[in-house]
DNA sequence: CAAGTTTTTGACCATGTGGTCCATAACGTA
DNA sequence: TACGTTATGGACCACATGGTCAAAAACTTG
């Protein structure tokens, strides 16, 4: 019988997870000391570790929700019917150019956990390709639209596309962290776009 | 006068900051312990304390080296005369599709520095700044020659493309370290190469 | 071989780390 | 209002960390 209730919870679990996210995307996960965590959200040592285990474990955490917010901010950007796919996805990147030109010293959770992950093994590791791919897959989703409607070759590789969206986008993310400015950051952006209005080169993947 | 000499160095400096710099590049400064660096370097803790100053300044060292070395190798790969600018510029990419997608946990330095950094002024952060403009600039020499030759627009902007392909490079490591194979990169690196091929995108770069 | 200089070695240290224990508080129910 | 249950807060801990000290060693020159 469960008749007694137990002491209720003095915080809500994703407000905790999400400045702990703060913390670890300035100072990333082995800076970010154990301390801060507890002066982010709030809570003392104990309570966050028996609702979540431990520091890496609360990383784990906070990964996964900035990587649906991040999945969720993109697909909306892209997802608009207000403009062309195409046009959608240059508002996209002309966006990031701004967002990373910024000069708060956050670095995304996803970059984090993929440079500080150890081994393939590592939960860090997986759950970072997997949002990679996740983001990738909105990617495509656009370009796939984009295919459609004639705005980029028929016979352009959606996918391959998709992760070199990816890519350019974690490049201008690193660049943005490392100074470069705003203007310079825009041009890269465009730059980038101009790669589907080519035509299209030839893979040639030799096997060694 | 300086007739007495002192007791020799068992060491070279040059070695010992290679050896270093590949523990920082599987484990990052913050996770590398002085530990690691006692081992693989082979000295006692304090001869690489009075040597070099801390685990800090040998990151610094590492890094400087590393810069060095990345840029002397792209350089050459940029430089050679056996084939066309833009050829070469293709095989580099290529190259690096494959370098990155080898499974080895090795991050560069320079985007290490860049993730590790805290604040602008911090040292880690104008020598990446540095390293990158100086990436750039071996970048914008080849692509300036291509566009003497004509292989690339009259109108190209080379400055803009170099850190395009700064930025492409960077990203392609980071999803090589996130496991995304070597023909996935490949695709990638041509997708990126195929900007160059296309007609210029006007910059609308609006002041907010 | 002694002097002088710097490196080496290994013991040592203060501090901050992630993590744990335990007494107490806060609740709903009976 | 007493009970069962869970959350809380703060004291506590073992340990590894980056960094330092002092004595011995290795070398060249006078």
């Amino acid at each position: 019988m469960l008749a007694h209730v137990a002491r209720p919870r003095k915080f809500v679990e994703s407000d905790v997870v999400t400045s702990a996210g703060e913390v670890f995307a300035v100072h990333g996960l082995a800076a970010a000391t154990l301390d801060d965590l507890v002066r982010a959200t709030g809570l003392g040592k104990q309570s966050l570790y028996n609702a979540f285990g431990g520091k890496r474990e609360l990383f784990l955490r906070a990964l996964s929700e900035d990587r649906q917010e991040a999945t969720r901010a993109v697909s909306e950007a892209l997802a608009h019917d207000d403009a062309s796919p195409l046009e959608r996805i240059r508002g996209h990147m002309l966006l990031m150019a701004i967002e990373f030109s910024s000069s708060d010293r956050r670095v995304s959770l996803t970059t984090r956990a993929l440079v500080e992950s150890t081994g393939e093994q590592d939960p860090l590791s997986t759950a970072t390709k997997a949002g990679i791919e996740q983001l990738a897959g909105v990617y495509a989703q656009c370009l796939e639209h984009a295919r459609e409607s004639g705005e980029i070759a028929e016979d352009a590789n959606v996918q391959s596309l998709a992760m070199y969206f990816v890519a350019v986008s974690r490049g201008m993310e690193l660049l943005g962290r490392a100074g470069v400015g705003r203007a310079v950051l825009t041009a890269i952006a465009l730059d980038a776009l101009r790669t589907l209005h080519g035509e299209r080169t030839e893979v040639v993947d030799k096997q060694p």
